[in-house]
DNA sequence: ATCCGGAAGA
DNA sequence: TCTTCCGGAT
């Protein structure tokens, strides 16, 4: 995947914290809508954990409105900030924390589930943790990793355990993972294009066929 | 017109 | 386990 699409050099922000609200914003919608209310957000000068903490939740909700659902990440995102700021004191604190009670702090923050709070151990914090994803679960599945769907946490390890514990390279591989999800291994799969068909399950089998497996054709 | 996707709550 | 929350992609 490396080959075919090149380093990913993720994750597309500037600071840890862009990196942390960028993780919320993107929770159930594609990157490139989170990238719109992020620049929104950096119009307003609110890409900033003091600012957020102060801002009208029905105000955020309107500038992070390409995200999708505004009025829970509005919530969502302030929530965050308010446990940073009354837990650590800032964000730079916080993401210091030893990693594992780190990782437990997060996910006691309510709107922060373990894919978030992988994101941003892995891409702000800079600690060893895979983040999975339905892009994930989806090539594992038919590639042959897993011959059954299995929980969250057991995939995470499986991944961590396969790659080893440097940051930068379970970080490319997420966001390959990604890329190839979006592009290639989608819901309906685009096997021709694969790059890695030839070590997958589902095209040996046979049922990765190109078309269409009914009707309609793009 | 349908599909897509994290987290929470029922 | 099913539904809700949403805008944007297809």
């Amino acid at each position: 995947m490396l080959a075919h699409y090149g380093p990913q050099h993720w994750w597309p922000a500037e600071t840890p914290f862009e990196v942390i609200v960028g993780a919320v914003l993107t929770q159930a919608t594609a990157w490139r809508n989170v990238e719109r209310a992020i620049n929104r957000l950096k119009q307003a000068g609110l890409l900033d954990p003091e600012r957020l903490a102060d801002i009208e939740p029905a105000v955020l909700a309107g500038i992070i409105r390409p995200a999708g659902y505004p009025q829970v990440k509005a919530s969502r995102l302030r929530a965050l900030v308010g446990a940073i700021r009354r837990d650590f004191g800032s964000v730079e604190a916080c993401l210091r924390f030893e990693p594992a009670r780190l990782r437990a702090w997060l996910l006691s923050v309510p709107g922060i589930g373990p894919e978030t709070a992988d994101s941003i151990l892995l891409y702000a914090a800079g600690r060893p943790y895979f983040p999975v994803d339905a892009y994930t679960r989806r090539l594992f599945l038919r590639y042959g990793v897993l011959s059954a769907p299995r929980p969250y946490e057991g995939i995470r390890r499986l991944v961590e355990e396969a790659l080893g514990p440097d940051p930068a390279v379970l970080g490319e591989f997420h966001a390959l993972i990604v890329a190839h999800g979006k592009a290639v291994c989608r819901k309906r799969p685009r096997c021709g294009a694969c790059p890695v068909r030839a070590g997958c399950k589902f095209w040996a089998e046979g049922v990765g066929f190109e078309p269409t497996m009914g009707l309609s054709t793009p």
